[in-house]
RNA sequence: GGUCCGGUAGCUCAGUUGGAUAGAGCAACAGAUUUCUAAUCUGUGGGCCAGGGGUUCGAAUCCCUUCCGGAUCACCA
């Protein structure tokens, strides 16, 4: 039993005794003790003072009393107007010390045990890089991938790309028209990299075409409907759809590029998809949910072929789910696409990293589901997480204001080296050893910056100040296992725990921030959220650092005391290597 | 206009189900290494938790309202 659950019951046993007033113990309410006051639970007595009829300092006395004498694990308490502060005995952390000492996969959670849960993330374009916005989305989605698994779950990582539609058009012509047969070969340039520059070239040509017309009389909407450029991209996409071969050919290479590129950015990134589906191939699918919500009165047909659904008693609005033509619309293919990963898998869970601007249409799709009566439409759940903005304001990839994902890693590499070099922390390694060491301080430090924050929030990045390695930081944290790494490297021992010594105040500290980490490991799979693990790596590496300078860990005179701190020691680093891989971030052995 | 998300220190962000004097990091300043890696640690300064009202023993947190920023309400994806 949790040691919280046990005091939840002892204080209700101490109630029942004390004031003769039966409590379920499941209504006690516990706080961890805030730093200010000694201690590790409060239990804020002000609820129960109707109860006991007693001053909140009186009964905060008995009931502390009652539980000190009660339990071993308790050794003091202290009162504080209404708090009751309680303290945990040493015996007690040395026993949940030789407890957890050994576990393997310490923190793990089985909430997930027997659950099949899909993460659908990256999903990109086609048409142009991935810059930061999607590198956030691609961390988010693996790292919640790690969580989920964690936690017991079955994880199945899914890509839907989206490789098909008018913005692909507009790169592919530009390219005809402009690219004189260049390929990522002839110019040396990543094949996303070169496609996304014509892609950026078309809506340059495009502008000036629209301001031609604009000039000639036209109004702002008719011009860029007119414009030249646009409707041949319009009948390219026409020459697709009716299977042009010319046109596909020139998809499925211009495509092509594109993957090949995506590849090694994903590969740098560190992550990687069980699944990987073709918007091409699932952009028919849905047609046959369409009928069959037309059966169940869920759609309704208007006079001119048009499928439609109110979702106005949901507070939403009326939806067109099928065009008059029959053609399928953006959620069509989501509710095809939904279907179509229950049939492959049968998940119990869902889950859909993408940007909050689609707030609303997740909204429309889990509704439009249940109102189908689909058991997967529960298990739907939208990961939405704000922007990266920059200092500049939003970044567009049509206007290049962007920050490039492949450039951003470079950066990021160059700037370990540079500090690591001003360190003087090069000596024994080899060169090769450097760059991987460098490579690993760069994706820490990028991915923890990225992870750390709320995904709900926007947040900002100012490419004037590059990403920070010291406090609050990926390297911090990896820097603070080195240490320990350090330490262990230099002496055998066996992580044998002898209950006997008394612990140190400071390794009680560090004891107990390590407790944390399996409460925070199912809170953050309930709400598929990496910050809860993020800012808790860093307490838990703060932690470790003041044991580090208030006392010698190899110079302890104590050999039984310097056993246990050494199996702290190695529990904290097992923690830290644990907890950062579920951020997707690897720590090196010496930095 | 309707709906949704956000607003906490100069900057970037934490803040469990309402709890004690509001927390980190960065930046600034002052210190710490005869000893396990100073990418570290300790301390100082810095706040009308956007504003106002309400709920109660108690509110950054819950409710109402105003303001600010953003998104969305497409037969685009």
């Amino acid at each position: 039993m949790k040691i919280e659950d046990a005091l939840k019951k002892l204080i209700a046993k101490g109630i029942s005794t004390l004031y003769l007033e039966a409590v379920n113990d499941e209504t006690i309410k516990l706080e961890n003790t805030s730093k200010d006051f000694e201690g590790d639970f409060t239990f804020v007595v002000f609820p129960i003072l109707k109860l006991s009829k007693q001053s909140p300092q009186n009964t905060a006395t008995a009931l502390g009393t009652f539980i000190c004498e009660q339990s071993n694990d308790f050794e003091s308490f202290n009162v504080i107007s209404g708090f009751l502060n309680l303290k945990l005995s040493r015996s007690y952390w040395s026993n949940w010390l030789q407890e957890n000492n050994d576990k393997v996969d310490f923190g793990s959670a089985k909430i997930g045990k027997g659950k099949k849960v899909m993460v659908e993330y990256s999903s990109p374009n086609t048409n142009k890089p991935l810059h930061l916005g999607h590198v956030r989305n691609n961390l988010l989605g693996y790292s919640v991938s790690q969580i989920l698994k964690f936690a017991g779950y079955e994880v199945i990582k899914a890509n839907l790309i989206n490789d098909r539609g008018i913005h692909i058009c507009k790169s592919m012509l530009a390219w005809q028209l402009y690219g004189n047969n260049e390929t990522p070969q002839s110019s040396n340039l990543k094949g996303d990299h070169l496609v996304g520059k014509y892609y950026v070239l078309f809506d340059q040509k495009y502008r000036l075409e629209v301001s031609a017309l604009i000039a000639d009389g036209l109004t702002e909407s008719e011009a860029k409907k007119e414009a030249p450029l646009i409707k041949k991209a319009q009948e390219m996409l026409l020459k697709w759809e009716a299977n042009d071969k010319d046109t596909l050919s020139l998809w499925q290479t211009m495509n092509q590029w594109v993957y090949d590129g995506f590849e090694i950015t994903y590969k740098r990134m560190g992550v990687d998809f069980d699944k990987t589906y073709y918007e091409s191939q699932t952009y028919l699918l849905g047609k046959d949910s369409i009928e069959e919500g037309l059966q169940k009165n869920v759609f309704e047909k208007e006079a001119d072929g048009s499928v439609w659904i109110d979702l106005t008693a949901e507070g939403l609005d009326r939806k067109i789910v099928l065009r008059a033509d029959g053609t399928s619309v953006y959620i069509t293919q989501d509710i095809g696409t939904a279907q179509l990963k229950y049939d492959e898998t049968q998940m119990d869970k869902s889950v859909y990293v993408v940007g909050n601007e689609q707030d609303y249409h997740f909204k429309v799709l889990q509704c439009i589901l249940k109102r189908l009566e689909k058991p997967y439409a529960d298990g739907v759940y939208h990961l939405s997480y704000g922007m990266v903005d920059l200092p500049t304001g939003k970044m567009k990839s049509r206007e290049g204001t962007v920050v490039d994902a492949d450039e951003l890693m470079q950066d990021m590499h160059n700037t370990a080296k540079k500090i690591t070099e001003e360190l003087g922390k090069t000596e024994g390694f080899t060169d090769l050893e450097l760059s991987n060491l460098y490579e690993v301080i760069a994706m820490g430090a990028l991915k923890y910056f990225l992870l750390k924050v709320d995904p709900v929030k926007r947040m900002m990045f100012n490419p004037e100040e590059s990403i920070d390695f010291h406090g609050n930081t990926g390297p911090f944290i990896q820097y603070t296992h080195t240490r320990i790494r350090a330490i262990l490297r230099s002496i055998s021992f066996q992580p044998i725990v002898d209950t006997s010594v008394e612990l140190h105040a400071a390794d009680i500290d560090l004891l107990k921030t390590l407790s944390w980490f399996p409460d925070k490991v199912v809170v953050a799979a309930n709400e598929f959220n990496p910050s809860i693990i993020a800012n808790y790596m860093f307490e838990l590496a703060k932690s470790f650092n003041r044991l580090y300078h208030e006392v010698s860990i190899l110079g302890e005179t104590n050999n039984t005391l310097k056993q246990n701190r050494l199996a702290i020691c190695a529990l904290t680093a097992n923690t830290l290597k644990q907890g950062m891989q579920l951020l997707g971030i690897s720590l090196p052995e010496r930095m």
